[in-house]
Order: C-alpha cells, then structure tokens, then sequence
DNA sequence: TTGTAAGCGTTATCAT
DNA sequence: ATGATAACGCTTACAA
C-alpha cells in the first residue's frame, strides 16, 4: 500500500491541498462542514503527512542529535532517557548513536546529523574532533556538551565538579587512614578522567602524601582493565591497603577481578567514582561519588529547548552548568 | 552561518548543480577537471548536503526506527547497541524510542516514525498496538518483533523459546527438593510474561506437584516489584524455599528486598529468567536462564538489511527465528 | 561531458 | 473561506 499524497487526500475531498494543510495544522481558517469533510477523507485514506516533505519545507526537523560512548553503561542511559523523556514532550525525537568511545564513528554520526539538520546536538565526545563540533555551532546547532569538555570547544556544558569529588573521595580514604592507595585512572584526553586525576593529587599533596607512593593504574574506563588492575594490585609485593576508582565501570572490573582471584570482595577499602547499581547488595568498605545522570538530562533538555526556542539575539552566553556530588559511603 | 545549497555551490563553481550532484554521488559521467573544481568549492564552501531534500527526492530516509519498553536495563542496552554497529556499518541509522512500555507513548513513538518514512521497525510492543503495527506492515515498511510477540501481527519476529527455558529452569529448583516455590510473574498480555508463566505450570504439572502449593506474584517487570514480593513471601507462615523470577529486573528487586529485610543473600535457592550482570560477585544458590541480546540484535540487524534491500518478490515468508537460551548454575 | 528542468510532498503567500 | 502556485534542496531523465 503505497503512501497516499497531500494531493491525493485533496482531489477525494474536492478541495486544494492547501485546505488540507490548514486543516491538519490547525492554521488560516476553514469552515467547520469542509473541515468535518477534510477529517473524514483523511480518516479514509489514511492519510499520514510526510514529514520529510514537511521538514523540508519548513527546514526544522524536530530532531536533535545524542551521542554517547557507551549506551550499556546505566549512567549514560539514565542520562539518555530523561533527556528523551523530557524532549518527547514538546514533540522533538532523539537520534541518537552509540560512539564506543571511537572519534572515527562520532566523526561519522556528527556528519550524519549535520546532513539531517538535527537542531540541536548533545554529546559526551571522545574529545578528538573539536573542528566537527565547531562545525556545528557554526552552522548555528546550539551545541550541549555533557559529561565531558572537549578542548578548544567553548558551548554549553553540564558536567560534574569532578576534580572536587575526586579529592573529596580520596581524602576520604586517607582520613581513614589508608597509606597506599591504587589509583585506577582514565584515558588520558577524556576530561573527566584528568579532572579525576587533579582531584586525587590535590588530596594527596594536602595530605602531604607522596605521589609516587600509591600505586597508578591507566586504564581506559572499561570493566576490563578494572580487573586488570586488580591483578597487578594483588601481585604487588606490597599491595595497597584502599582503591580509588575514577568510574563505575573499572570499579565493577575491579571487584570482578578480585572474585577471579579468589580475594574477598572488602579485600580493600573502595572508593568509587560513580555508583554500582548492585553495590548495596554485598558492598562494605565502599564508598562511591554518586552521580546524577538524571540531572544532567534534565538540565541538557532544557538548555536544548531554550536554545532552539529561545530568542533570536544571535549570541547568548554559554552557559557552563556544574553539579557537585554528594560521596555515599555503603 | 546558513546552511550552503547545492545551487550556490555550482554559481561558484560556474557548473550546474546537475554536475555538483554527479560528482557528490559519483554517479554519471564528469571529467576529471571539472571534478576537481567542484571538490575544491564543495571543501571552500564547506558545502554539506541537504539529508531532508535528498530523502524527500529519492524516498528512502536510511532510517530505522527501534522501539524498546526501557533503555535502562541492560538486556535491551545490548541488543540496542548491536543493532547500531551493524546497520551503521550499511550506512542506516537508528531512530530509537523508549516506549516506557507505555502503550500510548509507543503510540505516538509509532506514529512519528511512520511520518518520517523510517524504512523500517523493530520494536519489542507492550503488546497493545497491533492496530499500528499492522498499519506498518500495511505501508510495506518491513517489521520485526524481537523479544515479545504481538496478538494478531504476523510478522517477522526473534524471540526466546520462552516456555521451554523457563519449564528448565523450574525443573531444577525441582530436581533440587523444592516443594513450594515463589514465582513472581510479568504483566499478562506481555507475550514473554504469558510464555513463561506456561512453562513454569508445564514443569509443574510433569512434576506432579500443585499449582495452588507454589506462592504467585503478579509484578510488573520492575524492581520494585521484585521487592515487594521478597517482603510478602517472607512474610508467609510457610515462606517458600526457591524462588522463580520471570524477568532479570524483579530478579534484582529481590535481593535488594531481602537486604532491606536483614536477610541473607542466600535465603532463597533462587532462579531467574534473565541474567544479571553482577551475580558473579555474590551469588550462589543462582540459576539463571542466559538470554543473548547480541545475538537477537545482531539477528534482527541482518533481517532489517535482508528486508530493506532485498528482491522485490511482493510476498516474502515472514520468520519467526527461535532462539534457545543456555541455563547456567552459578 | 554538461546543462535544463521536472518533480519529490509539503507549506505559505497571494489572489479571489 | 478557499484555491493557485511558488518555493524548499535535491536527483535524474532528457537534451544538447
């Protein structure tokens, strides 16, 4: 069953199709009987406008753009739901990709949204194409950084105080007396793991605490090489006696690698940058930064539809929106 | 800066935009010079052609519309993600909806991309729009059920042996010596919910024991219904010895409710439909029915491409692809 | 090898 | 209150 046309819907009703427009869209004026007929035919045919046409026309397409490294990571999905939750209502759709922390594919998916003139792009980029994002603000996309700054990319962003929650999350661990940490680190590049990182040196030197005394692992935020600093950790002569994790995935490495090893899982004292949905089911000696993706959906949603919405004064201000962590200890 | 058309490319290339087409697309002829002219003023320009104008013109849109009840579990996460990676590599993308399982925000999720001229649906319904899905179909857009079946569509659909694995994984909390055992079921009208409930009777009935013997809840899918039966199973006089969850979701509800409730994790010998990622870490007395999202995702990617690009033969054979999940004793 | 122009399905302006 | 009709930005016969 092919697609029925505008000008199809229009010859059945014997009207012009510019009487169907203004009935669908609720715009110029039309008698109640042509309408009540327009409605009818429409129902019959079953009519349904072609938003491409439409979107061409009126060169707004009612998408905006979301990617993410990771879609199977709760944190982003939380974060991606309210967003979507939040957009639904006022009629604008998500097209979303999963980046896999790749600057190739976001490459690609930034591309694609820019030839489908998404109206607003959300991102937690990689941090290696700072040119494409420029792109995008220079094509007027109001541009949402969340979770992540890029270099040289000024716009808008959500992000949490990262560098203040790591060190808060550190000191915590010293306080309880703990010498020799494992600092599980992020890629290098991604802001929130150097963020991280600053944080923990800022707790260290104000403990008056040694660096090159804990033990640094640079992993690349996946469960993966969370359990592989787990076995360099306990293979150490002298393993440190606490872990400071900088996300939740490592984390979840971590403790799955110390199952492998046969280690009980309080074998050290944990601190975590971001929350294991399940730690409250077996967690002691742990502590966790606990984030709030939800917020920063929330907020990213409003910023989109403010941007897109809002007033036409060409430069607004960039706004750069911080979010301070609580740090729950289990 | 506005968005550069293909007409102002072509004045500045002094070509038409016929050649500017020809050369974007590498379609018919252009020689060499002319080409590189054109290369050079596209990159001048920083000329990005128009999605919308080019789908409207060629009517196909290289989008595929993905319907899911919740983007927070992990299950659908994987199989999300699949989907992604091997549609993006044909150069399709995703127009990806969170239903909520909601029947009426799939609705509208529906209806949107239905005008958008999405060239195909997956979705995994709450069930209750066959009316849309049929119209879908009607519309000759391929669709592809995954995970749940929908009363009255007959289409291609990729789905668990839901019965059976659930009848298994019954069978050996009875072979195990459990007499009364908890089952907490999904909502009725969800196919997998309705599926799984048969094989649970089915293992009973081969068993010779007694339905009004075992204790039924009725939950929802959710982890909070997963943990209102932990409070109401122990509080029973004759609280069961094994539990049976229907979904990975209540299987999570219920150890965070017997935590709340002060009881060990171990209370139950407990199996779930459905897996959960951090049961390594604590469990024993798990079972678990392992589902493969991937390979689902991965299965209804190809059935997309086979359908969308396939021959023109009108009527095609819709599949029903069945897939048998492993059960893993932890 | 290149250009002209019709048309994709809408919306919106201008007549009437 | 309704109808013609010119765009929107592109692709693709068809001409040249």
């Amino acid at each position: 069953m092919r697609n029925v046309t505008i000008k199809e819907v229009a010859q059945a009703a014997s009207v012009s199709t510019a009487t169907i427009s203004r009935v669908l869209n609720k715009s110029g004026y039309v008698s109640e009987d042509v309408r009540q007929r327009v409605l009818e035919t429409v129902r019959q045919l079953n009519y349904r406008p072609n938003a491409v046409a439409r979107n061409l026309k009126r060169d707004r397409t009612h998408c905006v753009g979301l990617i993410l490294p990771d879609m199977r990571n709760p944190y982003f999905m939380r974060l991606a739901r309210e967003i979507q939750a939040l957009l639904s209502v006022r009629n604008y759709h998500i097209l979303y990709t999963d980046s896999g922390a790749d600057a190739s594919r976001e490459r690609i998916a930034i591309n694609f949204m820019l030839e489908n003139r998404i109206e607003a792009l959300v991102i937690a980029g990689v941090g290696e194409n700072a040119d494409k994002l420029r792109e995008v603000q220079e094509r007027g996309i109001p541009l949402i950084l969340i979770d992540r700054r890029v270099e040289d990319v000024h716009t808008d962003i959500i992000i949490d105080d990262n560098k203040g929650a790591a060190e808060r999350a550190v000191k915590l661990l010293i306080d309880k007396g703990h010498r020799k940490i494992g600092i599980l680190c992020g890629p290098e590049g991604i802001s929130t793991a150097d963020e991280r990182r600053e944080g923990v040196l800022n707790a260290l030197v104000r403990a008056g605490l040694n660096y090159a005394d804990m033990f640094w692992y640079s992993g690349d935020f996946s469960r993966s090489s969370g359990r592989e600093a787990a076995r360099q950790m306990t293979r150490l002569l002298e393993p440190p006696t606490a872990v400071f994790s900088t996300n939740n995935e490592m984390t979840f490495g971590l403790y799955l690698g110390l199952k492998e090893l046969g280690q009980p899982l309080d074998f050290w004292e944990v601190a975590s940058y971001g929350e294991l949905e399940f730690a409250p089911l077996f967690a002691n000696r742990l502590a966790y930064v606990k984030q709030n993706p939800e917020a920063i959906g929330r907020t990213a949603a409003e910023l989109v539809l403010e941007r897109i919405g809002g007033s036409d004064r060409e430069e607004q201000c960039s706004e750069q929106i911080m979010l301070t962590p609580d740090i729950v200890c289990m």
